[in-house]
DNA sequence: AAAGATAGTCTTACAGTGTAAGATTGTCAA
DNA sequence: TTGACAATCTTACACTGTAAGACTATCTTT
């Protein structure tokens, strides 16, 4: 049944998820979705946990840095797969099994790689913002491929008073819009400078903590 | 009736906010409202823009760090100050004036920063996922106050199997319920460690771009 | 085998949602 | 005075989540 919401969701989009619509996909009738849910909140917290549920654990094979980069790209890989978990995660407070698990996982891995009590929190916390904001920017553009951008930009351009907004006009026309631009490669190169901020910070000492 | 819109978000959340409880508060018919936006999503498009609008642009008079710092800490102000903002912008597409304004501002700040285009779209990147995504996680903790955290920590602890999370519960007890915690301080810290990075990554030539 | 409990599904109903269609009013220009 | 127009309202409709309770099939206990 979850699944099979996350299915509705990424297919027809979250506004597309009515209790009637995912009944009817389960070949069912709407109030029988009750005997599973005490209500749609409860259906949506499940929803999320799933996501998080896909996101691989940092291994514990390797150094935290690799650990954690990896742990980072399939998180990344998750929300884009499912654009609406981002949207919903604003309103939710629950946290799931699979999350409080995940979270538990990249402390642990922190933790073991050296980081202080502190300093792992800290981590953590640019770490994630970092991958949610990301996502969330992602799935914000109106375009995905480059031939979409290059259809978006231009048709914008024609609206846009160009000559208001020229450092934004330079940036869509000089780096967007040529050949092989993707946004999501953005991705990694933010995650690197983060990692190796994060190294510095765990060698730090000037704060002692 | 934009602003109206704001202040019943802030006030009893986005999800209270429905045309006929707007028009109310406006002393007027729900109809009425539609006399002034297509439909609810383009009053919702209006609500961003006008958040954007509370973020202060990097000042010129400053070096591009002080000036994006001051930004970027404004703008987390304006998403907590409205915690709907961010669960909005995922289904929204259409950036309205100030949010074109406020992304050119950035830019150029960074470009007059010495900054390539290249290198000033990697930076815009990292900053502004990170800003969205801080102001995410900010909003989705169950508390605020150092005294809630305690409240919601011990209550977890009880619940919770302990025992499976065992660095969870580490940073829960010895962190996070500590005297004088609060999360929020968390964000300059994560900001400064980025804007290091960016520095570094600024004066780097190895990749040449 | 009979009786009762339980889990799962359904029907019906209701208050609340966004908004389409059109009637009504107030205000100004010709 | 007439007309145009902007602003507001009334009514109506399809759709939402879900409360209340009826029905049915399966399993347990006697």
């Amino acid at each position: 049944m979850l699944a099979c919401a996350l299915e509705v969701a990424d297919r027809d989009g979250i506004q597309a998820l009515t209790m009637r619509k995912l009944a009817q996909e389960l070949e069912v009738e709407a109030m029988s979705l009750y005997h599973y849910v005490a209500n749609k909140d409860e259906l949506l917290d499940g929803m999320i946990d799933l996501v998080f549920a896909e996101i691989d654990l940092p291994s514990r094979a390797q150094g935290w840095r690799q650990a954690l980069r990896a742990r980072a790209c399939s998180a990344h890989e998750a929300l884009v797969r499912h654009p609406w978990a981002i949207g919903l995660m604003e309103s939710r407070t629950a946290p799931g099994p699979a999350t409080l698990q995940n979270h538990n996982a990249v402390l642990k891995c922190l933790r073991e790689g050296g980081f202080s009590l502190t300093k792992a929190a800290h981590a953590y916390s640019v770490l994630d913002s970092y991958i949610y904001g990301f996502a969330l920017q992602q799935i914000n553009l109106p375009f995905n491929t480059a031939d979409e951008a290059a259809e978006v930009a231009t048709t914008m351009m024609a609206q846009m008073p160009t000559k208001e907004y020229p450092y934004l006009t330079e940036m869509a026309l000089e780096h967007v819009l040529q050949p092989g631009y993707a946004y999501a490669d953005e991705f990694e190169i933010g995650l690197d400078l983060i990692l190796d901020g994060l190294e510095r910070l765990k060698a730090d000492s000037s704060g002692m903590k």
